[in-house]
DNA sequence: TCTTAGCACTTCTCTTATGAGAGTGCTAAT
DNA sequence: ATTAGCACTCTCATAAGAGAAGTGCTAAGA
């Protein structure tokens, strides 16, 4: 267990390393934060610490590091008490909102915002929930095997992929089935509509079958299968940190981060339910960001999962992120509809 | 003027930079390319060559290491005899056909293609040209000020923006407009789409005056401004490069890669007509852009533009990056209808 | 029993010195 | 015109030493 005055002194070590970047000594503690006690008192403890896994020591005479377990609590003691959101933002939140000409573009411009004011990498995601509600469905002819389905959600999200049909399908035939789904839509959740669908296939869609099954294969894909769309910015940014100078594995992580691939398995390793995750250091799973502290807010609105993620050094400003990360989830969850 | 040994000299020492990496001395030119001169002989041309521009020295006691000036004449001699396109590129670019489900996957996986292959840094930009030829056009209503405007292009581009409407339009109202669009269209290019739907506006369509203006604007604006969609990969291929240890170099120039605006501004410094264009470090017009080299292939298909752009270091592999520039271009081209 | 002053010890960093190595420019001979 | 020879310059790696920061331990004090 820790007592009350080595949680003082975890604190204290994390914040003083968070804001000067060099390891801290029994003196700093001792001067600036347990004001009453002596830089020997101050180094039994820490020693204490250092065995107990939350201190660190680059080399026998420099200060602490906090360890992942130290930031942990760190973590934890401002997610008590929640922080005020940084100022400046609410300017560039109204932005924001003329923004939205489309889904990709605001987030595009989120990515952007949230890697500028944190200094971080920045992750935004969007993908369609089980419970999507599709506004409208339109399929385009483009060759005698290749047919494009649209959908648009409710969201805005604009979705479209080519898929082979087995027949050649005309145009009319393709208007006519998409017509008779937008009107079965009307707004309902993606899971009616489906059922309604599949009953009408039987009936009066029988002509259109092959084009509606192969859509209505597409739609269930889209829910299931999550395929986000990624936006993601900053990687200048974490190079500018004094903490990376080390090339090899800033590029290690990017080549991670730039592949879309592994980022969504990234975020599928955590249990994706809405709210706040902070994943520092070496809670994470992954190998490549036992150097980083990923914290990603999830956010379901209008059948769609929107993923904001911050990817930052151990000692990134966690207060300020998870203040701009919540500030923006917010006003984008109620700018969704 | 450049003497034809001199030429000789500046060829061997760029290729021999490029290989290498190390300053060239005039020893190792005398031994493997000028095999019947000494290297004092080398000395005294190089001299010249420095004072002429085509050379330049780290330091006096170093070799000599090629300027953009002796870049240029390396490449321009590889433009002449065309360079052989890459073996294993062709099992890559069969998957492409494969993946063809959306342009945007597409042009994403061709940008990730040609950064591995040739370890530079990639970007793939595709926009609609003047003369693009609409597919479908497609109005939804998402509220009572804004309505989404969808746009197939030949080529399988989707392009969607949402619009404000001065007044509140039903769905029904705007789906007979699309209806009306789309008789129009008939894969004629946009410019006689546009005129026919002047004339008809003034006539059949008044009653769907406002959402046809405001989609004719979008779709004016779409083929002139050039909004590209860009995919931009490899910033970690640039970082694994020894030539690239300094980190606040890089950062400068992948905060100019990461916006779009400034890639935009950086293709539209150049005159975009089709084919190959090769910018060598000084030769570039932005400042960040100086100690790299640019090479980007204009192809226009099927009313759409697509440029495929590589960024990598002054003594990258022109060689090898020009042939896999050429090559993807080519098997995109024809794959893009 | 908890705290603290004192001190020896460790390790890092910064500076300076030194020598090896690479490559040049110049001069004089071919 | 070419080239051998040589002094010169500059970098880079290594070593050595001074100085700073901070620790662990011991013994004395509250």
């Amino acid at each position: 267990m820790v007592t009350e005055r080595q949680l003082e002194i975890i604190l204290a070590v994390v914040y003083e390393y968070i804001t000067t970047g060099e390891p801290v000594g029994s003196r700093a503690i001792s001067k600036r934060y347990l004001t009453g006690k002596s830089p020997a008192t101050i180094r039994n403890e820490m020693a204490d610490l250092e065995e107990m896994g939350y201190l660190w020591q680059p080399h026998t005479s420099a200060g602490r590091v906090p360890t992942s377990k130290a930031y942990r609590f760190y973590v934890d003691a401002i997610l008590q008490r929640k922080p005020a959101p940084p100022q400046g933002l609410e300017r560039w939140l109204k932005e924001i909102k003329k923004r939205r000409r489309n889904t990709e573009e605001l987030l595009s411009y989120v990515s952007t915002l949230m890697s500028r004011t944190t200094r971080c990498f920045s992750v935004a995601a969007i993908g369609a929930l089980g419970n999507m509600q599709p506004r409208r469905v339109d399929f385009v002819r483009l060759d005698s095997e290749h047919v494009m389905v649209l959908v648009v959600l409710e969201g805005g999200l604009v979705h479209h992929r080519v898929i082979a049909v087995p027949g050649d399908i005309s145009q009319e035939k393709l208007d006519a089935a998409a017509r008779k789904v937008n009107e079965l839509i009307a707004s309902r959740p993606w899971s009616e509509v489906r059922t309604a669908l599949y009953r009408q296939i039987r009936g009066e869609l029988e002509d259109y079958f092959n084009a509606c099954l192969a859509a209505i294969d597409e739609l269930d894909a889209m829910a299931l299968r999550q395929n986000y769309h990624f936006f993601a910015r900053g990687a200048s940014e974490i190079l500018k940190l004094p903490d990376f100078q080390d090339v090899s594995r800033i590029s290690a992580i990017l080549a991670l981060l730039e592949e879309e691939e592994s980022l969504l398995c990234l975020l599928e390793s955590y249990s994706l339910k809405e709210g706040l995750h902070v994943i520092i250091g070496e809670e994470n799973a992954i190998e490549e960001m036992r150097d980083y502290s990923l914290l990603f807010n999830v956010v379901d609105a209008a059948g769609c999962r929107m993923i904001l993620g911050l990817i930052g050094p151990l000692r990134m400003d966690y207060e300020g992120s998870i203040a701009t990360l919540e500030a923006i989830s917010k006003d984008l969850r109620e700018d969704h509809m």
